[in-house]
DNA sequence: TCTGTTCGTCAACTTGCCGAACGAATGGAG
DNA sequence: CTCCATTCGTTCGGCAAGTTGACGAACAGA
């Protein structure tokens, strides 16, 4: 089944793929040096890396002395990947190469028709960014969406994809794999959004920090140890839920959350109206405030309050090392003062809390992420190949009667 | 400097160990089967094994048709691990072999002079313990040791270790480590707990859950996607800082934190007081409440209210499939009706809430846990000789203009 | 006792990697 | 301009590990 010979030149294939990818222009002998391999091994693998087009020569270096070695280096157009943000109203796709780079973009209205308007959308959007990228649509390896709504992880289906009509019904998944004829990854967009500041944003240097996104609704994405974290039912940073603002209790703030219902944009609204202001809408608040409205001062200090105490909350959990706000209303800067005052008179070392660096570009950046990543997994990752099996305790006491033993599995499983 | 040939052999090698380990006894062919090598290369490395004493024959399968076969298990006895779960008035203390079975087990009274005489207890119960199990010492792999307090992941010390005099100052883990020469473990008694469940408890299913403990302090420890998770700074799961039941702003309540307040034994027996009853203990306030006292009951429905309201928030951060409820009042079954009551309107879709299955051993097993799964890594794990690198997507700079169709990067990043 | 079947081991062959030695390129010294 | 130390890259013989194929050994049933 597992022939020895390929298992072993596949890992080392694989060590030198990451190398050459991580450590940029790199020539034989340094690999041969990082690798522990031999020269000549290396020489062979590259070689053949070469010639399946992974790699190429970047020239040679010159200045030391000695014979000038050759330098490789990862090729990023062996392969491309597409990454979206499917919003209610704005669809962002983008298309980049493996290296990583972003190549082009594409932003345009979402279809109101919804449905399956929106997913011949996307495989329209799709494959104009692989032209303009003069790619082939067989080099694209991963396509990642990011949408409102929560994944239901057994089944593939979004739900509460409440934004985009009647997209909530279909298979979207199965139908766009089947459509595109590649993996394709589907997710939350604000799971999507705390990948994108992980990746190129303000979370770059941070293993657990949270994304917490206000705007019409609230939402939270949650990366611990590197990860995202999704959650037994895919919830995990649903914080509209949180006992906040709103009274917990009543029944009419359950369907969408006493947190979102107090702090999303209709309750911000709702809150200056009661506070003497007029029926606006939530960017007039901000600027009534500039303008030195007290009403709308002092409704923005108090939202500064319910996410103070919101993160406290989260912070109380997770203990993030940083707290990115995004969102329409969670990337006005304004905000930023009221809740990091709050949050100080909340807790005695809450953690940094800043506004989002990539604002609205964040889950399509995420999505990108997402896309590469998996592209790497499936291409050079280790998941493939070890034949090793989760290493995890022994379960329970060994009940295997000691002596001769039952009959062994007839069917021999596999 | 990695022999290819010794590397294989070690991946071939711990491949085997695995399936034996978690296949139970199995014959020679069943590995050939399962592993994909071939039955001489089996055999070898079978019999290498059974030299070493890693593996012993556990008798002939008898029953098929043709030569019966011989048939191979882990022998247990070929290591051991110790867990310790340290109190401030009790310490307990088990020893198990590799096979995950718990051979014997001692519970006294922690050393009331505490620092370094605790430490010298802890080695003092290890090689009791040893003895009992008619164990070498150099045949005890790891010591995992569970203890209030918050571990710092930088320097291996104890932050907050209350509960035991003087023992906050001590590098316990490199003082124990020293001292008994074996690798040492140490963590929260709560993360050591969550784990206890995960293993052998209630979480035995479960890939993301909590255990929450509520007695003189309350903590919770987080398992998300079957790891346990600390956080940043290992705060993770501090609930008691959550912002339920006392008035977060108050300086005062944020020492120990709000919640802890409230809902921990104190602030249980200064509610019970404050609703007409006696100043008394708690194990009294709930006799009072079986015995029909009407402000004991109120007082628990409240606890109720209150955990009910700490689950809430915790659900809507991490969205938990389970939540255990342990420590001296949370494992109290009366307890178990109000909070799930509370809890039941708090959310639409609450999360099972259970008492938890192991009581006040859960932080020991839970440290046998751990130190098993660490023997384990170390002995047959995959970390050691993995030489790929992280797979993480490389870093390129993206940063496009916005606008409808953005250009294309022009600098060829990289 | 015979026979079909499965287990376990011995031999011959293949793959992949390494050490050592050798030709090739390059910059500097004379 | 030539020579040379130095480093790069390749070729050759050898070793380690695994696989296929064949054969003796044990076992159940006829």
């Amino acid at each position: 089944m597992t022939p020895a010979g390929p298992l072993l030149r596949q890992v080392n294939t694989q060590t030198l793929m990451q190398l050459i990818i991580h450590t940029g222009p790199v020539t034989r002998v340094e690999l041969a040096r990082r690798s522990g391999l031999s020269k000549q091994t290396v020489s062979e693998i590259v070689r053949q890396l070469q010639g399946a087009d992974w790699v190429r020569e970047t020239g040679r270096v010159r200045g030391g002395v000695g014979r000038s070695p050759v330098a490789y280096e990862f090729n990023p157009r062996s392969g491309f990947v597409i990454g979206v943000d499917l919003g209610g109203t704005k669809l962002r796709a983008a298309i980049g190469d493996l290296g990583g780079g972003l190549l082009h973009e594409i932003v345009e209205s979402t279809d109101p028709l919804g449905g399956r308007h929106v997913i011949e959308q996307v495989c329209s959007v799709s494959r104009r960014l692989a032209d303009l990228a003069d790619a082939s649509w067989d080099a694209v390896l991963c396509v990642a969406i990011g949408t409102p709504g929560v994944l239901n992880p057994q089944t593939g289906v979004m739900d509460f994809a409440v934004n985009i009509p009647s997209f909530g019904d279909l298979r979207v998944q199965d139908e766009l794999t089947g459509r595109l004829g590649v993996p394709l990854l589907l997710d939350n967009d604000v799971n999507m959004a705390v990948l994108g500041e992980h990746w190129q944003g303000l979370g770059q240097d941070s293993s657990d920090f949270v994304f917490i996104a206000v705007g019409t609704g609230i939402g939270m994405g949650v990366v611990a140890d590197d990860e995202i974290r999704r959650g037994c039912n895919g919830a995990a940073g649903e914080i509209c839920y949180l006992p906040i603002g709103a009274d917990p209790l009543d029944r009419a703030n359950q369907v969408k959350g006493a947190f979102e219902e107090a702090a999303a944009g209709a309750g911000l609204v709702r809150r200056y109206v009661e506070a003497g202001g007029r029926e606006v809408g939530v960017p007039e608040i901000f600027a009534a405030a500039a303008d030195g409205d007290a009403a709308a001062q002092l409704v923005l200090d108090d939202e500064g309050r319910l996410i103070g105490q919101a993160i406290c909350a989260v912070a109380g959990v997770l203990d993030p090392e940083l707290v990115v706000l995004g969102g329409g209303i969670g990337s006005r800067t304004e905000l930023l003062e009221p809740v990091r005052n709050w949050l100080g008179r909340f807790m005695l070392q809450p953690p940094e809390v800043h506004t989002s660096a990539l604002g609205h570009r964040a889950p399509l950046v995420g999505s990108m992420a997402v896309a590469l990543r998996t592209a790497h997994q499936d291409l050079f990752g280790a998941t493939a190949l070890t034949p090793l099996v989760l290493p995890t305790p022994p379960s329970g006491t060994a009940d295997a009667a000691d002596g001769d033993v039952a009959a062994p599995n007839p069917g021999g499983t596999r």
